[in-house]
DNA sequence: ACCTGAACACCGTTCAAGT
DNA sequence: ACCTGAACACCGTTCAAGT
């Protein structure tokens, strides 16, 4: 893990990268400082510069590198199974990774989950009778929901006190169920809204 | 702003948390340092100390402040149509606050806007036909769908290239709606799941 | 060309000392 | 009892200097 046996040099892009996301994914996005990192890679804290332009492009990095192993559903029966498998499976994995959606949540960093994820979404909702505007609007939607639940995992919540704390999981599931059903829903969401004046 | 007439001490807890509410709000969560706020407050950082345990205490106090201030939206012909409104003006007020949301997903806050607003919401969609459990879920949903959206306000977006930035507020009306209408819909939400595996 | 230690301007927090 | 300045242990970032 120290050297690279192609490059020439000790430090690389992606072993920085690599490192950075094990501290993250060990002990949050907070324990992971330019000062750990480069200690942690066995060099001082201002040769990472060299490689990263700063702090904000690390976390870049970091949520690029991990978009390339998001999950996707296998094939399935329906439209609305894969979606709901696929859903699931994201939510369990960026569950497994917090610090990715607390970067994305501090807002200076870019979303969506690489490229071609979010693209093979949308052509499932276009398969199944959406508008590809619409299919665009519900791939957002889906992914705010996952983000809103992994991010406010104890809302309305005692950190302290209670003991029964909420199954975030089934809690998404549920949500998750409830958000798919409106946009699969025949004549689509647009067709659901209470008529408020609201616009 | 400086003195309170009835209090014995210049610096007092509303103060504090007004002061502070006045900074976030103009300038950021990041500009809300304990520096900053004791300069502004005209007194010596560990002054603060005494009236507030740590930063995390003044995050918490910030949140519970605004919850206070949180929208209710008024009477109106239908549920479905309460519900579309309310949930439009509580997007709007956070909109005015993104330090809110910030703080809640940072983590170390419990949220939930206040006491009475989930309440009051949870009693529409029990009116509106679901199971006292069903509106806990949805009340969460809606919550947890507001903060994703307002988190993630530039998904698959270009910060500095693309001028055709997406208009954040439609697009989180149309999840509103979507979400809306799986959570009223006949049978519940339950009913919509694609028999999927995953439980 | 690549790396390094020391330094700079910040943080949150603590503490002995003032009134 | 309440407030204060100085100090401590951290940050991210820069820069002159090394090889």
């Amino acid at each position: 893990m120290r050297s690279e046996p192609g490059g020439r040099s000790r430090l690389t892009k992606s072993g920085i990268v690599a490192t950075a996301r094990a501290i993250a994914d060990a002990e949050g996005i907070d324990a992971l400082t330019l000062r750990r990192l480069a200690h942690e890679l066995g060099t001082g804290q201002s040769s990472l510069y060299r490689h990263v332009a700063d702090r904000r492009e690390l976390l870049q990095l970091l949520c690029d590198d991990l978009a390339e192993s998001f999950p996707i559903a296998p094939p399935c029966s329906t439209p609305a199974s894969w979606l709901r498998t696929h859903w699931a499976l994201t939510y369990d994995f960026l569950a497994e990774h917090p610090w990715a959606a607390q970067v994305i949540a501090s807002g200076e960093i870019l979303a969506g989950g690489g490229e071609d994820t979010p693209r093979r979404v949308a052509e499932v909702l276009v398969a199944a009778g959406l508008a590809v505007d619409d299919a665009d609007r519900a791939v957002r939607a889906l992914w705010n929901l996952v983000l809103g639940h992994l991010l406010n995992a104890h809302p309305f919540g005692h950190l302290d006190g209670g003991p029964p704390l909420i199954d975030c999981r089934a809690d998404y599931l549920w949500a998750l169920d409830a958000l798919l059903s409106g946009i699969l829903r025949p004549g689509g969401a647009a067709a659901a809204g209470g008529g408020g004046q609201h616009g």
